[in-house]
DNA sequence: CGGTACGTTGAGATCGGTCAAAGGTTGTGG
DNA sequence: CCACAACCTTTGACCGATCTCAACGTACCG
């Protein structure tokens, strides 16, 4: 079952071995169940096998705001590790398979092999990128091009699993998540995927996503690659 | 000059001394002045001792975004020791006093002491815990709310250097750099916080800020600490 | 086949943006 | 110590991107 991660490379073949001699417990969400919730401590991080998750916060005027999404090979628990009490919520997204380990034999693993410890602070730096990015993306662009931008992410993401490339995918957000996730409402989500698919950038077909010209849609929304930062996952 | 950490809880007394054995360099900067730029490697890691730092991304359309600020006692280049290449510019919003580390040296340090590691990596997840809520004030929330939240986050840091507290403290930042950091215009933010001063909220006096009624100011802006972590700095 | 969740479209309102100018403050050099 | 420059803050008038509210269409599922 870990061997399914080979396909990611945040660890490497030692390092699943490793996490393999950890004891595990394998758990099935339904789309929506929560995988953590805020203002709860928690004792097991949580790595998805199959799936996808999202982490969201929601404000005191009960808006929501969905923070970053995780797709098959991303541990999405490990602030749970470390930080006593959580300060988001992480739900799943579709049905998921997600396997979770104690933290304290995490910590002990890491302990002792201080590679492995490395390749996770990475993971959670990449992840602190992710979220520089996103602040950027609902800070700074207007709605057309925050929403390609996102697309673009999504490519990129879902090629590394195999779920997608640049050429198109499935999407794994309806409008509504999607306006969570940029800080637009669902219907100005619905009227800038119809602009960018009349612009020709995207092409729908339900929640499919083709992109015909993957330059163009990439320079439209001020998309690089660099915050991803691919050569360490690689 | 490591003992000014003292003030700050991210390292005690035994890491501070383990740190002191690395090779350092001191270096300032005037504000204004880059320590890192976007797209550049990084040798060196740097840690504040004395003034204040920004993170800031700039989109393609010329539009600026910070992403974070920093304060005296904050590593400000982790990311540089185990990422290639910057994803950001790190840059002094006030005149700067820096201490750089060899990244090399701070590495091996980490190995042979996973103790400091283990407290980088937290410093490195609550980084991402802020940058998570900087996701939801600038998706979600309200102009005044938005700068409030803002201000309501400054007090409590600074509170932590003794540059401040929920009773007020001299804003490091000028309107537009707030208008940067929240995602609206120089105008509206002057707009926004004479409104907060009309409503009673904060009190102004050039860049000081006094915050008459702390939990009105909370309350009203929506903010909890708990995304700052703040158990774990201390 | 009826329900429920999701997507699409329209009309009108509003928050925040843009442009422009005037008023303060700070620092510096003469 | 003054005068000027540079930078920051404040204010006004107008504009437009995005939101709100509401209705209707569509696809999947029990």
């Amino acid at each position: 079952m870990l061997r399914k991660l080979g396909r990611r490379g945040v660890l490497d073949a030692a390092d699943m071995e490793a996490l393999g001699s950890l004891s595990y417990r394998e758990k099935t969400y339904q789309a929506g169940g929560y995988l953590v919730r805020e203002g709860t401590a928690c004792e097991e991080s949580a790595l998805i096998i199959e799936g996808f998750t999202i982490r969201q916060k929601v404000t005191e005027a009960g808006r929501r705001q969905i923070v970053s999404f995780h797709i098959p090979g991303d541990f999405v628990d490990l602030e749970g590790s470390l930080l006593r009490v959580a300060d988001h919520n992480v739900q799943a997204l579709t049905d998921c398979e997600i396997v979770h380990f104690p933290v304290r034999e995490l910590l002990a693993l890491i302990d002792s092999n201080p590679r492995i410890g490395r390749t996770l602070w990475i993971d959670t730096l990449i992840d602190a990128s992710i979220y520089r990015e996103w602040v950027v993306n609902v800070g700074q662009r207007p709605a057309k091009q925050r929403i390609a931008h996102l697309l673009c992410e999504f490519a990129l993401r879902l090629k590394l699993v195999g779920l997608g490339d640049e050429e198109g995918y499935r999407l794994p957000f309806t409008q509504e998540q999607l306006a969570d996730a940029t800080g637009l409402t669902q219907v100005h989500v619905n009227r800038s995927l119809k602009a960018l698919d009349e612009a020709g950038l995207i092409e729908r077909d339900g929640r499919s996503i083709a992109i015909p010209d993957w330059d163009r849609l990439r320079e439209s929304s001020g998309f690089s690659a660099r915050y991803l930062h691919l050569d360490q996952v690689a």
